[in-house]
DNA sequence: TTGTCATCTTACTAATCAGTAAGTAAGTTT
DNA sequence: AAACTTACTTACTGATTAGTAAGATGACAA
């Protein structure tokens, strides 16, 4: 049985998450979690004995996230190119709005080499899903005729997903998150081949 | 007159740059350049008193490195096509044997919110001079009818340099720099027209 | 009521961080 | 020869880092 989860500790990887997006495996300490909760550092030890168990917790459940909501959203339309486009729309609102301003797995990645083994497993566990998922909707596609997968579906999944990381880094690089979507769009229509506009 | 920088101060920003590709702004440490090279901590805060000017000098230095290859490869190259496949290339060959294993600027983009004004202001420099050449290598190439730039050479060039950077941080991921080429030459593929074999 | 458990706090440690003050040695200029 | 400059060193500071040991609090169960 995998241990229950508690609420604090829920607390203190939610706010782990948004320190990392920001900054990094480095970019964030244990006194700035303990101040911003109200709690003290050594309480933060309690349910995290080291950093790297934090950050490993963090991207543990971040990747079970991305996987529920993934699914559900493939669930729920039928339409492939739809969700391609959704999954754009997603980062798009995440840079513009949304609680979380950035991948943390792109920000981790980034920093690999110094990274704990444990976590970079983690971050890589998530791309490879992303692609993953990201592949069987092209194939989905693909089979429906909607899109032209001139390098082949893995290949094409893997490319989108690596450009809109890249968008990610040239909003922020830019400081401006409509930066995001003026490359992040352009790349999927390229895909559509004969794409009805979106409603 | 801008002053010269000392033989010292190329090391210190030399070593410095490796540090930042391999770990980012928060992740080296005055005293990890100062072991490697030998001299003291006090002696770099000599050469660059505050970090942030030491990262700003690495940053400037290796914008300037960049505007002269990129300008030589131009100059010496008369096939658009040949150049963008140089700077594939420059970048396989980094991710590879290369002293440098990553963009700096790359790296420094991630973590822009906690980077120096100063500095941040170099990293969004070297996007637009990297973005732009590329540009003006489009539209020779498309005057040539060797691209087909579906969505304007701007455009086209922004979305290129964003899956070069997008494929470097999927190389770390996955701890593989052949995963590099995978997502990077494909892009590039694509928009040519009538690829002859490269040589 | 007594014990146990989860959750926290106080009070700390040793290491490391960026940064400084003061001095020294070698070379250059005047 | 005196003054100045460049390039350092030794020796430090105060803040911050991750991490620990020991104890307090409260809930719940036997």
């Amino acid at each position: 049985m995998t241990q229950k989860t508690s609420p604090k500790a829920l607390e203190i990887i939610d706010l782990a998450r948004l320190l990392i997006a920001n900054g990094g495996y480095n970019g964030f300490s244990y006194a700035d979690i303990a101040k911003a909760l109200g709690v003290t550092n050594a309480s933060i030890h309690y349910h995290f004995p080291a950093k790297a168990d934090l950050v490993k917790a963090v991207v543990t459940r971040y990747r079970e996230e991305s996987r529920r909501q993934l699914d559900l959203a493939a669930a729920a339309h039928d339409d492939p190119v739809q969700l391609l486009r959704l999954f754009i729309q997603f980062w798009e609102h995440c840079l513009h709005d949304g609680p979380l301003p950035f991948c943390i797995c792109v920000m981790l990645a980034s920093e690999l080499p110094l990274i704990p083994d444990a976590v970079a497993d983690e971050v890589q566990g998530h791309f490879d899903d992303l692609s993953g998922w990201l592949t069987t909707v092209m194939e989905r596609a693909d089979a429906r005729g909607q899109v032209c997968l001139q390098a082949g579906a893995k290949a094409e999944a893997r490319m989108l997903m690596t450009l809109v990381h890249g968008s990610m880094i040239s909003a922020r690089a830019a400081r401006d998150p409509a930066c995001f979507g003026a490359t992040a769009w352009p790349a999927l229509e390229r895909l559509l081949i004969n794409a009805p506009a979106a409603p």
